[in-house]
DNA sequence: GTAGGGTTAG
């Protein structure tokens, strides 16, 4: 007996070795020689040695059948194969087993309840949890070891309840670095990163250091949240105490933190000097190159990572694709693919079909993605999404709605990211019917309930198209607000001109207890200068510097701040933010020129462009563009060629649209038209701005066959004429008498174009049709309009004329 | 002498 208890303590010795190593060969081996020496079915100590080396083996089949041989079973048996199937994943199996020992009257212990555990988290059960929870308080085993605590608060924030895991938190008797780490765990699990490190800070407080899994949680929490700093003082601290060697976990949480935090060379130096990189290690790194932009340092990383042995997995190959469409480059994409193929990896795994369609899609090759898409057998709506965003992407928006029709015809059903898509798509091509067609389907599925981002990108939608009428109908029946939904409502009034309506909503947002952030005030800054509103302006001013999350020297609020400073002809007000934090670049100063130009202060604008390069500023293209503007306004020829030979000295070999189209303006108006027509016909492309510019020009120096001839060519080249467009020609008409033809193009105006005549087309009119006897229509439409200037201008026309009786009519109506 | 958790990449 004596004899057998040494030899049985040897094999369990050796077991034990296999399991840590994962040794099934020599495992193997003894269990061989374990069944032949009798021992097996009878030692429950060796019993669990073998099952618990199979289970560590991955061979739980084997460990099944050692443990069926068993009549007499303790707890620690049914524990080492319960632990197997939890770890393993086999949930319902590990279950299964803790049911079936209750029944044979076997008494859970500590370890079993936390195996049953880890399988109800996996599982995300939370009630089967609660009912194990309730379980362990009657049985008493939550005071039997403080573990328990940890092991349910990670079974909670596993299956989301957070209140639980921190009601558990504050009733531990005893607070340890396991119970802090638990609780930091929990928080990074349900995504709240700033209570993650709030504790993390407590515990330190406390006096307890954290353990490797707390460093690990903490560096996610720190890259989630891009707080680099606080990253860097922990890394600092590790190095301190020569700690980090020691994980490989808890390194590659900290490069992810780098990558993150978009700190790339932070992340390489911990690389180096890291032992063994793994593939996640390699994965990470390859990562954050893709998403900082870094394209090609990402494809040096995965051509390095399989020098040195590595094989990607499905994550991997995702970012490498990502690279590849990044940099667009579709050759090595194709044999990514190639080899893809030859590997039967795209049945097997949907994440990397839709990086592979995605590549493709963002190459421009969208018969490649098309083809990948077409041979795949399961398609989940992921799959669908990559290949829709590829067609609007591309501009094929009424392919992304054919796939639109097909998901909502055959399915699956579209998610907030299809709709989003193809939201976007309508706000590209303006497209009202689709955009309702769109929210129609959002709120057949209800898709507004659990996502901000949809209800946000409808009512950006139609802020797009222009229809803020509805777009405040869908904001204000949105389900809850974010600061997002409240900047688009404010930039979209601010945007199509309805400024007050703007700033109305900019109060409402900070009644709804919203605090602004550096888009919102830039936006209501915007529409303060649209309107010429200083001391709303000045109000704003001084709520962003008691506001905690605007940095008050952001460059954006700046910029806005100079503009609306400029716009409302406070100039100095402007100057002085430049002597507080000098402006970065040239854009403050374009604001500062194109306030002067506002209001009509030419002088001074040059005075500000002669201002910004003697202080070392160089123009940019819209300095360029303002200060043509000065030109043209002033006529100021030689102000205009000096700095047309400017630009040219600039190396602007080819003319950009916006100098080209202001040097066409600015010659137009100065009357040098041969200047204009040459910069004209050699404008990469010629937009509704320059053809008017053109015809504005030849008007004015009295071609009325040429203003009409280039109107005709224009329209040719399918181009919309604006409002402008229209004055130059319906002055051409007045001029000539031309009551027909002005009669047409006024009513095309409204009818093909859209646009509502303003004023200057009605003085038009009124005098055309009064200077060639048609009084009657002239009174129609002073009578209709009922504007004092219209008035002025029909009795203008009596005068000349002697109407008296008409002329009195029109004193009256002024 | 046998059984046990929390952590990482898209």
């Amino acid at each position: 007996m004596e004899k057998n208890i040494d030899e049985a303590a040897q094999y369990v010795a050796s077991l034990k070795v296999c399991a840590r190593e994962k040794d099934l060969s020599t495992g193997s081996i003894l269990h061989h020689k374990i069944s032949k020496s009798g021992l097996l079915g009878k030692n429950l100590f060796l019993g669990s040695a073998l099952v618990n080396m199979f289970v560590k083996c991955g061979e739980l089949k084997k460990a099944q059948h050692v443990f069926d041989e068993f009549v007499d079973k303790n707890v620690v048996l049914w524990n080492s194969l319960l632990s197997g199937y939890a770890l393993h994943g086999h949930n319902k199996e590990a279950l299964a087993c803790f049911e079936q020992m209750q029944r044979v009257s076997c008494l859970p212990n500590t370890v079993t309840y936390i195996c049953i555990l880890k399988a109800c988290s996996s599982m995300r059960d939370l009630k089967k949890g609660q009912k194990i929870h309730s379980q362990i308080v009657n049985e008493g085993f939550l005071e039997k070891d403080t573990l328990m605590y940890s092991v349910l608060m990670d079974m909670y924030s596993k299956c989301k309840a957070l209140d639980e895991v921190q009601e558990l938190f504050n009733k531990i008797p005893v607070q340890s670095t396991d119970s802090w780490t638990a609780l930091i765990c929990a928080y990074v699990q349900c995504q709240c990163y700033e209570e993650a490190l709030s504790s993390f800070e407590q515990m330190q407080q406390g006096g307890f250091s954290p353990n490797i899994a707390t460093l690990t949680s903490i560096f996610k929490a720190c890259g989630l949240l891009g707080c680099l700093e606080k990253g860097i003082e922990i890394h600092l601290h590790l190095v301190r105490i020569q700690w980090l060697e020691e994980s490989i976990v808890a390194s590659n949480a900290l490069i992810d933190m780098y990558a993150k935090c978009g700190a790339l060379s932070k992340a390489e130096e911990v690389f180096v000097k890291l032992p063994a990189p793994n593939l996640i290690t390699w994965t990470e790194l390859i990562a954050g190159c893709v998403n900082y932009g870094y394209g090609y340092d990402a494809l040096i990383y995965s051509e390095r990572l399989q020098l040195c042995g590595f094989s990607p997995d499905s994550v991997t190959y995702a970012c490498i694709l990502k690279a590849c469409g990044n940099t667009e480059a579709l050759e090595r994409g194709k044999r990514i693919h190639a080899r893809l193929v030859k590997d039967h990896a795209l049945e097997e795994d949907p994440i990397i079909a839709s990086s592979l369609i995605n590549m493709y899609a963002n190459c421009g090759a969208l018969k490649n993605a098309q083809g990948v898409f077409g041979k795949l057998t399961t398609l989940d709506v992921v799959t669908w999404n990559v290949l829709i965003k590829g067609y609007v992407e591309n501009g094929h928006h009424d392919l992304s709605f054919s796939c639109f029709k097909q998901m909502k015809e055959k399915g699956p059903l579209p998610n907030g990211t299809t709709v989003v898509c193809l939201l976007e798509s309508c706000g590209v091509t303006g497209d009202l019917d689709k955009a309702e067609e769109v929210y129609a389907q959002v709120i057949r599925q209800n898709l507004l309930e659990n996502d901000l981002l949809v209800g946000n990108s409808v009512v950006n939608v139609y802020v797009q198209c222009g229809d803020l009428q509805r777009a405040q109908e869908v904001f204000l029946a949105l389900p809850a607000w974010n600061i997002i939904s409240w900047n688009v409502l404010i930039a979209g009034y601010a945007e199509h001109g309805y400024s007050k309506i703007s700033l109305y909503y900019y109060e409402q947002m900070k009644l709804a207890g919203f605090s602004p952030n550096t888009i919102t005030i830039a936006c209501t800054l915007k529409a303060c200068g649209n309107i010429l509103a200083l001391d709303n302006g000045e109000n704003i001013h001084a709520q962003v510097a008691k506001q905690v999350c605007i940095q008050s020297d952001d460059d954006m609020v700046i910029n806005a701040l100079v503009d609306m400073y400029a716009r409302c002809g406070a100039h100095k007000r402007a100057l002085q933010l430049h002597y507080q934090k000098p402006f970065q670049d040239a854009t403050p100063w374009n604001a500062m020129i194109s306030g002067c130009i506002l209001h009509g202060q030419e002088e001074e604008a040059f005075n500000y462009f002669e201002q910004m390069q003697v202080q070392g500023y160089t123009p940019d293209e819209i300095t360029f563009a303002c200060i043509l503007k000065a030109c043209g306004s002033r006529g100021s020829v030689f102000k205009g060629q000096e700095i047309h030979s400017q630009v040219i000295q600039k190396g602007v070999s080819k003319l950009s649209m916006v100098v080209g189209t202001a040097l066409v303006v600015m010659y137009s108006k100065c009357g040098m038209l041969m200047e204009s027509q040459y910069l004209f016909d050699r404008l990469p492309i010629q937009d509704v701005v320059s053809w008017t510019a053109l015809m504005t020009g030849y008007a004015a120096m009295g071609k009325d066959d040429t203003v009409l001839k280039i109107f005709d060519d224009m329209l040719l080249d399918g181009i919309h004429p604006n409002p402008v467009t229209f004055t130059a020609v319906l002055q051409v008409c007045r001029r000539r008498g031309l009551v027909q033809t002005a009669e047409y193009y006024f009513e095309i105006m409204r009818t093909s174009y859209q646009l509502d005549p303003d004023l200057e087309h009605y003085i038009c009119m009124v005098d055309l049709y009064s200077a060639s006897g048609h009084l009657d229509k002239a009174i129609a439409l002073v009578r209709k309009v009922s504007d004092p200037t219209l008035c002025h201008t029909l009795l203008d026309a009596c005068k000349k004329q002697g109407a008296a009786k008409i002329g009195s009519w029109s004193f009256q109506q002024m």
